[in-house]
DNA sequence: GCTGAAATCGCCTAACG
DNA sequence: CGTTAGGCGATTTCAGC
């Protein structure tokens, strides 16, 4: 099923989304230069080939009241496949930590974390992260700033990766 | 504009869009509980307001070809604003390069990457990171795996810290 | 002032060529 | 993939609370 190569409409379509998801269909049609239905239709196998993971607004977490975001690097104490599975899924179910990644190297997990303030991530990491089964050590880092946060793939560098090996 | 706090049915809005970017107008109103024309202006102030920053299709990033992630920890020699500032707009300049937060403690900068392959990669890494004017050291940890991947605020603990300042 | 109701306009989305 | 066409959503306008 990653077989199924995609053709440039249907790139420029993907491309189009990740730039705005709420683009109606017509316009996304115009854009990509087809009519709207084959439009539509490519829209909906993209969604169920799983390509299009889903729709998001983009909500800015600062103006909501999360005003801390921090980066954690967790070591286990075993890594069997079990524990680590079990941590992952402690960390699917811990709602102040938004994506959890296993990594190569000397640390085991990056945790991207979100809270309102430093108090309530810092009794989080008391209360949670540093207490769950099996969790060897913690290491935090507080984002100061952020420059970039750009969701979604690089299209520029697929196409150009595509016309040379074209 | 800060100072303008969200009622209920607003934090309801961006929840419900934040789940399902692409959801209409008028199901989002019924969700929320009003009729469809106030909604789509309360949709409309949130926007202008910057709550909402932007829609997003979520791309499959694996399934288009980027196979590799990558969390690069960056140290710099001068730390003095100027140089940060330089530092913070090559990154928004690389493609690669699709998050990029300053952070407190040893390390000054850790970046999100995605890269076609693992050659591709470290020719960015030797060719471009490495030999930025003002980097210091760079080391690298590769996304063994995926655990969780949540774009955005959780509002679970959003409501619940309201209800308790209440 | 903000909400809801009605009406217009444009889009979505089938069916067919 | 395009065209047609019918139903539904989006968006303005206006009245009511």
């Amino acid at each position: 099923m990653p077989g199924t190569r995609l053709d440039p409409i249907d790139r420029k379509i993907l491309a189009e989304l990740q730039a705005d998801g709420r683009m109606t269909n017509v316009e996304l049609a115009r854009r990509v230069g087809i009519s709207a239905p084959p439009c539509l239709r490519r829209v909906r196998t993209l969604e169920e080939q799983g390509f299009i993971r889903g729709y998001h607004a983009d909500i800015d977490a600062r103006e909501l009241g999360f005003e801390v975001q921090v980066f954690a690097m967790v070591g286990l104490v075993s890594q069997a496949e079990a524990d680590l599975s079990a941590f992952e899924d402690r960390c699917r179910a811990w709602p102040l930590v938004r994506e959890c990644h296993m990594l190569n190297g000397e640390v085991d997990f990056i945790l991207k974390c979100v809270a309102p303030d430093l108090s309530s991530f810092q009794s989080f990491l008391t209360g949670e992260l540093l207490t769950a089964p099996n969790v060897a050590s913690v290491k935090t880092s507080l984002v100061i700033r952020g420059a970039k946060d750009e969701p979604g793939v690089p299209f520029d560098v697929l196409e150009a990766r595509l016309s040379k090996s074209a």
